[in-house]
DNA sequence: CGGATTTGACCGTA
DNA sequence: TACGGTCAAATCCG
């Protein structure tokens, strides 16, 4: 927990990289062929990254005992009893992230207002199996990404109720989607994302433009990090101001996952999808992600570009200039 | 009929 | 050996 502000340090300067880099994109992207959702979803991204690089400011470390509630980060918490989410009424949403030794993964609660609330998330899932779990009063759902084997995605989830309050369920995310997704399919929920499924190569190769699954995860700390104030807010942005009196719209709660494998640290939206297989190689150790990135970029749908950490120069003096990326 | 779900079997790990 | 996770055949569903 108490760490050197290396970690950190790198992070602020990625989450700030990550900035610059989706802020470029949105000067692109402005203009009239420009769809509301892509501007919108990068807006909110790009306040994510601020905030989360302000809120390491704020808070240092200890990354791995953050919560993360709307897409930003609070000091540590206890899981359980008192917590936020026990005061947070239907938009109630935290996200917990628990440590693993050999298998890393990011778990969320959310609390089910209707019955589908596990896993409308932004993506499509399929699930593969269904176990009972000793000492647990519901059976956990095993799901995986639906485009595992047209697009190599990787990303699988758990889900289970809570024992202690059937109406919360505990979401596990496990790998990063390497599959395309887009916030638009995504935020217009399953009919969307039926349709697209049939054009997911199409739109791959026709707006490589982000992978609108983004996020933060640590994963050689054992845990993840993850989730913006996404794209599907349906109105009024979050602002980006304290982080601990941000509440969820309803809307966001499910919605809110969509990024939650992705590492946006060395991620960047032209070509972030690639990291699926480094995954496999290094749930437990991000240093070989970070040494290696191009050495594992296997996906199968060979065509993806993917981003080369070569190309990025993280200047530890790196200045942050936005009025120059708008001239 | 194709894709998703169910569910028992199988496998790896501690 | 028990348990969690995955596989895959059977079944369901639109």
């Amino acid at each position: 927990m108490e760490q050197t502000g290396g970690w950190e340090q790198e992070t602020l300067i990625n989450e700030l990289h990550q900035g610059y880099e989706l802020t470029k994109q949105l000067k692109h992207h402005i203009g009239p062929l420009t769809s509301p959702e892509s501007c919108e979803f990068l807006v909110h991204k790009i306040i994510s990254t601020y905030d989360r690089a302000l809120s390491i400011l704020k808070f240092g470390d200890s990354a791995g005992e953050f919560q993360q509630v709307a897409g930003t980060f609070e000091p540590p918490q206890p899981l359980t009893g008192g917590s936020p989410m026990s005061e947070a009424s239907d938009q109630c949403h935290k996200d917990a992230y628990k440590k693993r030794k050999t298998s890393p993964r990011w778990t969320e609660q959310v609390r089910v207002c209707s019955g589908k609330g596990t896993g409308d998330d932004g993506f499509t899932w399929r699930k593969y199996g269904q176990k009972d779990i000793l000492g647990a009063n519901f059976p956990r759902a095993y799901y995986r990404c639906t485009h595992r084997h047209v697009q190599g995605c990787l990303a699988t989830k758990q889900v289970q109720k809570s024992d202690a309050d059937p109406s919360i369920v505990e979401i596990t995310y496990r790998g990063r989607h390497t599959c395309i997704q887009s916030p638009a399919l995504a935020s217009s929920g399953k009919e969307f994302a039926k349709q697209k499924k049939c054009h997911l190569l199409e739109e791959n190769q026709r707006i490589p433009l982000f992978n609108f699954g983004t996020g933060f995860k640590t994963e050689d700390m054992g845990i993840m990090e993850e989730t913006f104030p996404s794209f599907s807010f349906p109105s009024s942005p979050s602002k980006t101001q304290n982080v601990e009196t941000i509440s969820f719209p309803e809307p966001l709660k499910e919605k809110n996952l969509l990024g939650s494998e992705f590492l946006s640290v060395f991620e960047f939206p032209i070509d972030n999808f690639g990291f699926g297989e480094n995954l496999q190689h290094s749930e437990s150790d991000l240093s070989e992600i970070i040494s290696a990135p191009t050495s594992v970029t296997n996906s199968p749908t060979g065509n993806l570009d993917f981003f080369s950490l070569d190309q990025v120069d993280f200047d530890p003096n790196f200045q942050f200039d936005a009025s120059e990326f708008f001239s």
